[in-house]
RNA sequence: GGGGGAUUAGCUCAGUUGGCUAGAGCGUUUGACUGGCAGUCAAAAGGUCAUCGGUUCGAUUCCGAUAUUCUCCA
């Protein structure tokens, strides 16, 4: 079977048995604090575990994108060491929310492993729960018993609770897990140690590949286990992993997922695989990591330098780091592999097929960012080292290769590989101890204390009612304290708000709580998962009383504003610069918007005319706007609905139209156009390959930005005598001022030719050196200066001291001709210091010319008679 | 969110006890050589040293703030 074959036979499996085959989410997540990617396959319905929602159907099945780049089994650095270990992974899953448990979970999980997909039953291990005395539980006897109905005891293993207790987090949903192995080993090895000894113990063809999670409890802070009122069935396959099962193969990147990319690399490097170890390890880092690159891209995920993106950027320069150093690529490569990973997934994944050539623009911007940062890292590190290292190899400070990796970004492997190569070493525990310390920093400045939710009302899903109202009498339902650097605030959950919580790139909204005359202000407003919750820094003082609860209202206007406008904006942009045009971003508060794009080029002077007139235009025609709350995905897409990309869609969407502008959207927008006023464009951008961003500004900003500048220039007509012709009488001024500009040089240099010839004629010769030494009538700092270098290439053997008065302080400049300073040991530096002593200040410079200043102007002539006293 | 850097010519970057007439390479322009292309040589133009404030006789250089950007950690 391919693995086409193996993903279909999965889900039709499962469909048969009454799941709903939902589409996997976004890698990418949104509004979850605690999770940048989407690491297993139960994250999309985390909500129904955590309560926080109903589930809409009890069984469910898919497969779902996930990444990992950390955790106890997943450390970046080790992927492609191994042959099973990956960043990006499909998850098969199948669910039940409350619904069927541990007996039929087995019973399937045998029927398609064995009956359907053929894998032998000696080759097959099962682990359940042995117990844990610290929470009191006992052994999972009744799973135990449902695996025995399939194996023989000996193949059913007991597990810890470190491996067959399955936590969500420190505190939440938790439950026994029963993992399934499989022993790939060939049957010399399996006749000399039986497989049961190999399980959980990292050989690599001894492996999990399914996890049933039975959910039956819920971890408290406070470490204690409660029983849950709705058990649930959470189950996981690692896809990859199965796939090298069913091919037979002994490693992942052997099956038809991996090999077509493998093939791909080897051609372009012009090196077999299998052939090198170091090599095949490159191959399969960059197979691995170009999947995750390019399904984060194609998610919308751009690489950037922090959160989400930094981890992304951080897979991408592995890859080509590896590449880099085993395979010699030294120009971008890992763009051309996309069309191959397309070929292969696409079908599954139609995104990287409609996506291709953005992900393809990103990847090769980035590669070749990143070998700039080599080359600057190369360079540097050649700088640090001692010309001619000492023989037996020197030792290069951990410090220094930290300095390096933390603040140039140059891998630590790569200045190590060059220090080998040069025979040299580095102080590798010294860096480590360095990493620790930054670690430590961050930590110490990311600590927060969050306490047990204290529920005061249960309710099953908070209801948001700020599209119609912004006051609206509320319930606390539930509150916690959270601590971060010593300030303490509190989060709290309505029954229902009027508050807008941040998510879609809409700004959360403040205002205030008011119960018995005691207000509590509401500071902002976030979104976790289905939660809306408002952060105040106190809490009001009876919770449970009725509050009203007020939306600040000019705030939420104007980002109403802003956010139409946005809509506007988008709309505009694919009427003038075409369809091509997708959103990559946005931010919407109460002072600006903010639109990012895909655009191929800059976007020119007269097109951004164009779009703002056309958005100016939309606002004029006073568009009412039309919203339909509940709307089907797919009557939503035959209604022309622009996807806002990234969001979590339930099955119904909300729709908002302003004329032909059509989007999915969850934000709040103004009734009519009309109250937008006015957008201004203020500035274009690139922010990376491909992607454009717009900022803007609508309404009173608009009209505040429209009036500054129109001060600005009545101030500037007026200082002009109020002239007719603004451009032509500056650009008049301008040329009458650098005409003058150049006659005062003319002039200056007239004077300072003039000052030349006197000082010349003042010349007298003291041992045979020809000693100037003046006050004079100069200004200008530069124009002494001149005078002096002048004089140096006129007179032999000078001594010249100048004192001139520049800006109304005393300043006296020494030049000495070079031969001179040799022959004499004048310093030009010290006689400045000593002589400027005589009017109170001090100076300095080189040996032939220095220059020095005071404060005392009429001690001038005497600092000039002391430099010249030093001619001897 | 926290730490460390960077910002100097159109581009890539040098520039240390604070005073070096602020430089290099590439690019641009001009001239010479050649039958043309290309090239070689010569010369020139091009700088608010990111912005604002402070220390100092004097700041590209030291200090602080801001902006932009890179990088590491969470």
């Amino acid at each position: 079977m391919n693995s086409k074959e193996i993903r279909k036979a999965f889900l039709d499996f499962f469909a048969g048995k009454d799941h709903q085959i939902v589409s996997s989410a976004p890698m990418v997540v949104k509004n979850d604090p605690t999770l940048m990617f989407t690491n297993a396959g139960m994250n999309q319905f985390k909500d129904i575990f955590l309560g926080n929602q109903p589930a809409k159907y009890v069984r469910i099945a898919d497969t779902q994108k996930c990444l990992r780049v950390s955790g106890k089994h997943n450390d970046l650095e080790e992927v492609g060491h191994d042959t099973y270990h990956h960043t990006m992974f499909e998850m098969l899953g199948n669910w039940s929310f409350g619904d069927y448990f541990k007996e039929d979970a087995i019973n399937w999980a045998w029927e398609l492993l064995h009956d359907i997909l053929k894998i032998p039953a000696d080759r097959m291990y099962a682990s359940v729960f042995e117990g844990s005395a610290d929470d009191k539980l006992e052994c999972d006897d009744e799973a135990f018993n449902l695996w025995r109905k399939f194996l023989p005891a000996d193949h059913i293993i007991n597990g810890s609770k470190k491996d067959n207790f399955w936590e969500m987090g420190d505190t939440g949903p938790c439950g026994p897990c029963s993992e399934i192995h499989v022993d790939l080993r060939d049957d010399d090895e399996r006749a000399k140690s039986p497989g049961r000894d190999h399980v959980n113990k990292d050989n690599p063809l001894v492996i999990e590949i399914w996890n049933l999670v039975f959910i039956q409890f819920n971890r408290k802070a406070d470490g204690k286990l409660e029983e849950l009122p709705d058990k649930h069935v959470d189950t996981g396959m690692g896809f990859e992993r199965l796939c090298m099962v069913l091919q037979g193969t002994k490693s992942n990147y052997d099956t038809d997922v991996f090999q077509n990319t493998i093939i791909k690399i080897a051609e372009l490097c012009n090196k077999k695989y299998g052939e090198n170890q170091k090599s095949d390890i490159a191959m399969r880092v960059i197979a691995d990591h170009l999947r995750a690159i390019s399904f984060s891209i194609a998610d919308g995920q751009l690489p950037s330098n922090n959160k989400a993106g930094y981890v992304i950027r951080r897979i991408l320069r592995r890859a080509v780091r590896y590449g880099y150093t085993f395979l010699e690529f030294k120009e971008p490569f890992i763009w051309k592999l996309v069309e191959t990973l397309k070929n292969n997934m696409g079908d599954a994944f139609p995104e990287l097929i409609s996506q291709q050539v953005m992900i393809e623009n990103v990847i090769r911007e980035e590669e070749e960012s990143f070998l700039r940062t080599l080359e600057t890292g190369i360079r540097l590190l050649d700088r640090s080292l001692p010309p001619t290292p000492s023989k037996g190899g020197g030792v290069l400070s951990g410090e220094l290769a930290f300095t390096l990796y933390d603040t140039f970004g140059f891998p630590f492997d790569l200045t190590s590989l060059i220090l080998r190569e040069k025979g040299m070493s580095v102080d590798e525990a010294g860096f480590n101890t360095e990493m620790e310390k930054q670690k430590e920093r961050s930590r110490n400045a990311a600590v927060q204390e969050t306490e047990d939710w204290v529920e005061l009302k249960k309710i099953e899903q908070v209801e948001f009612v700020g599209y119609d109202q912004l006051e609206v009498e509320v319930n606390i339902t539930r509150y916690r304290k959270v601590t971060q650097k010593n300030k303490e605030f509190f989060h709290l959950v309505f029954d229902r708000t009027p508050f807008y919580g941040e998510s879609g790139g809409q700004a959360g909204d403040s205002g205030y709580l008011i119960a018995d005359g005691q207000r509590t202000k509401i500071l902002d407003t976030h979104k976790e998962n289905n939660l809306i919750i408002h952060f105040a820094n106190k809490l009001p003082e009876n919770p449970s009383a009725k509050f009203a609860a007020i939306v600040d209202a000019q705030k939420r206007k104007m980002t109403m504003n802003n956010h139409t406008a946005t809509h506007l904006l988008d709309h505009a942009l694919r009427e003038v610069l075409g369809t091509h045009i997708e959103q990559k971003g946005s931010l919407v508060n109460s002072e600006y918007l903010r639109f990012d794009f895909s655009h191929f080029q800059k976007v020119s002077r007269e097109e951004l005319d164009k779009i703002q007139a056309r958005v100016n235009e939309l606002i004029r025609e006073n568009l009412v706007k039309e919203e339909n709350r509940a709307v089907s995905f797919d009557e939503a897409k035959t209604m022309g609905a622009i996807a806002l990309f990234g969001e979590k869609y339930g099955d119904f969407v909300r729709v908002i139209k302003f004329g032909d502008s059509v989007e999915l959207c969850g934000g709040t927008h103004v009734p009519a156009t009309g109250q937008i006023g006015s957008m201004i464009i203020t500035s274009e951008s690139a922010i990376s390959a491909g992607v454009r961003r717009i900022e803007a500004i609508t309404s009173d900003r608009a009209e505040e930005f429209v009036k500054k500048h129109l001060d600005e220039l009545s101030e500037v007509k007026g200082i002009l005598n109020n002239t007719q012709n603004l451009k032509k009488s500056v650009e008049d001024l301008l040329a009458q001022n650098n005409r003058l500009q150049k006659q005062i040089e003319e002039f200056e240099r007239k004077a300072a030719s003039g000052i030349k010839q006197e000082l010349k004629n003042k010349i007298h010769v003291i041992n045979g050196i020809n000693v100037i030494a003046e006050v004079i009538q100069l200004d200008s700092a530069q124009a002494v200066k001149d005078l002096a270098f002048q004089l140096k290439g006129e007179v032999d053997n000078l001594f010249l001291a100048l004192g001139s008065v520049i800006g109304g302080k005393p300043s006296i400049s020494v030049m000495i001709a070079e031969n001179v300073v040799a022959n004499k040991g004048l310093n030009a530096g010290t006689i400045v210091r000593e002589a400027a002593k005589e009017m109170q200040g001090g100076g300095g410079g080189q040996a032939f010319y220095a220059t020095a200043g005071g404060k005392d102007v009429s001690r001038l002539a005497a600092a000039v008679d002391k430099a010249k006293s030093f001619v001897k």
